[in-house]
DNA sequence: CCTAGCACATATTTTATGCAAGTGCTAATA
DNA sequence: TATTAGCACTTGCATAAAATATGTGCTAGG
């Protein structure tokens, strides 16, 4: 391709993302500094290869998704952040008050706020836990609450209404087998080991060894079950804001999708680095590009994504979640 | 007011509710069994009462405000729940392994989707909570977290970065004086008896006494602090669906609304039983109509409210909200 | 290889027109 | 006195026609 019409295409998109309107030849002259005519003939070179389109026989031109991808990859110089913006995040990242949980959220705020796009955080407990400790706390006569907690510090409880059989200081018991026995097993491998080498053990030194069993297994698994839990949404509202959705009927599309919490877990990304899926490239929707990087940080993980219009400032976007990404992820 | 004002009242409600179109006097002739000429006349009555309200000159007639107060506190009558609906929520009511917070918020998906608008909780752990156990859990040479768990089987965590010069015996020691001397205290005055009747104590016997009361302050202030968190919505794009929202600018208005979080904690109710506000009558948006009540269940308490347009289906939801008023409401 | 100029295509906006729904008022009726 | 029939009038809505603006493709000449 040659150098004007890398050009010429550079300019198109930047044009079209900033004012939404299909780009005419003769607001190109003086930046390329020729007549509309000879842009127009490249613009049909351009259109001839898939990057630009037009909206009917006679408008001007708006980038095609192929077009974009070219203008990714090729032409856009990601921006650096300001340092206002800098001194946002690391307000955050250095703020050790926070659950490392509720930071990412509060730094999806701030995303959302610096950029005017939809986004969302896909938060897991990381499969790198192992456990610590598991806790029997006595409620009443008949209920208890489990407590799980792994080495990393993450923590989640399960109540449970024991049957009369059992009695309490049997769990407790069993607790503390487990925590002698399982401490350090990699979380998602307590199941299995609670199985085959917990349960020989308790068979003989207690009575209803089944139930008791079953209780732990269930805490377990709870606690593997809510491992993907975390869905956190910020300014949803920013991307039906931008003028492309100017009609009742695409607005409602896109909201009831953020509602399809479904959809929305399938935004999880599972590639290191910074990963653009422009329109139809992207699951969600073919109307939107999809900025995601991940990120791995004190024992969690996942996704942080921002949902933008496909005309969205790429460069602004990926130079902050470039920065995000060195920020959020150590080395294992 | 006359019977057949009543009457014609009620009828101009319930059709401008099923049709959302102005309600004209000539489809009225059957059901009042007399001619339109006569309907219109009462309709003048009504609209010089403020009952009614007129969109131009020559419309149908649409409740107001007023009439649709008039309505609920005088022509409406609840519905009873279907024997289908019945089921559902029981199913989840009595679901024992649901921890209460997922069986409200689960049970506010299924308002959303019976009733076809917004539902949202408002919930919290209820200040009745008393304390039953702090546990501290070390994670590594400096960082421990520490569990807070209540009678009800609330149960909250913090992580802590330790100053070196505090042993984690001395921690936990001290743990152990609180969950002796602290047992059932409410969670609300424990930051205050740590103070006066902790920190006495363990000033004698434990040296960076300073540096552990402050740890235990700030899980228990913490506790204290997430007490009013959880905000759940189901069915926000319900709302927008509905023929009223036809342009662009109300509903990115009204999803705005819903983004703002200060706004929606307003929405929390203090007043017993079915609490109905209909349009300016309700803070949120003076487009909408919210019925809300509130719940006090195993330690924990909050409101729900479900939000449609002022043209609800007002028997229907109230017949709900009462049902689940009800069953959701343990007396002190 | 570039550019000026012109015919043509399409979207957008404005104006005109006819139809449907429903009211208010008056005069007649039971 | 309460009800009704009838009619003039108002407004919204849909559709069509006309005017305007933007921008293209193509041809011919520099």
């Amino acid at each position: 391709m040659e150098e004007r019409q890398k050009k010429l295409l550079k300019e198109i998109v930047e044009s079209y993302i900033k004012t939404v309107k299909p780009v005419g030849s003769k607001s190109l002259c003086e930046k390329l500094n020729c007549s509309s005519a000879t842009i127009r003939n490249e613009m049909v070179a351009l259109e001839e290869m898939g990057l630009l389109e037009k909206n009917h026989i006679s408008s001007g031109r708006i980038p095609s998704e192929k077009g974009y991808r070219y203008y990714v990859e090729n032409l856009m110089k990601p921006k650096e952040l300001t340092g206002e913006d800098v001194l946002k995040l690391q307000t955050i990242f250095s703020n050790n008050n926070l659950q490392l949980s509720d930071a990412i959220n509060q730094c999806v705020e701030i995303i959302s706020e610096i950029t005017n796009y939809t986004s969302i955080v896909l938060g897991k407990k990381s499969h790198n836990n192992t456990l610590r400790q598991v806790s029997i706390i006595p409620l009443s006569e008949e209920k208890i609450i489990a407590v799980v907690c792994t080495d990393q510090g993450v923590v989640q409880n399960k109540q449970f209404i024991i049957p009369k059989q059992i009695r309490i200081e049997e769990l407790v018991k069993t607790s503390e087998i487990i925590n002698k026995m399982l401490l350090g097993t990699p979380i998602d491998e307590v199941s299995e080991r609670l199985e085959y080498d917990i349960k020989p053990i308790i068979s003989k030194k207690i009575e209803q060894y089944e139930s008791v069993y079953h209780i732990f297994m269930e805490a377990f698994q709870n606690f593997a079950s809510n491992l993907q839990e975390n869905i956190h949404f910020s300014g949803k509202h920013k991307l039906i804001e931008k003028p492309e959705y100017n009609n009742v009927e695409e607005i409602r599309k896109i909201t009831s999708k953020f509602e399809d919490e479904k959809l929305i877990k399938k935004i999880e990304e599972n590639k290191k680095g910074i990963n653009i899926y422009i329109g139809e490239e992207n699951e969600f929707d073919p109307n939107v590009t999809v900025i995601k990087t991940t990120y791995h940080y004190h024992g969690e993980e996942g996704t942080i994504a921002i949902i933008g219009p496909k005309r969205m400032e790429y460069d602004r976007v990926v130079g902050l979640l470039s920065y995000i990404n060195e920020n959020l992820n150590e080395e294992d």
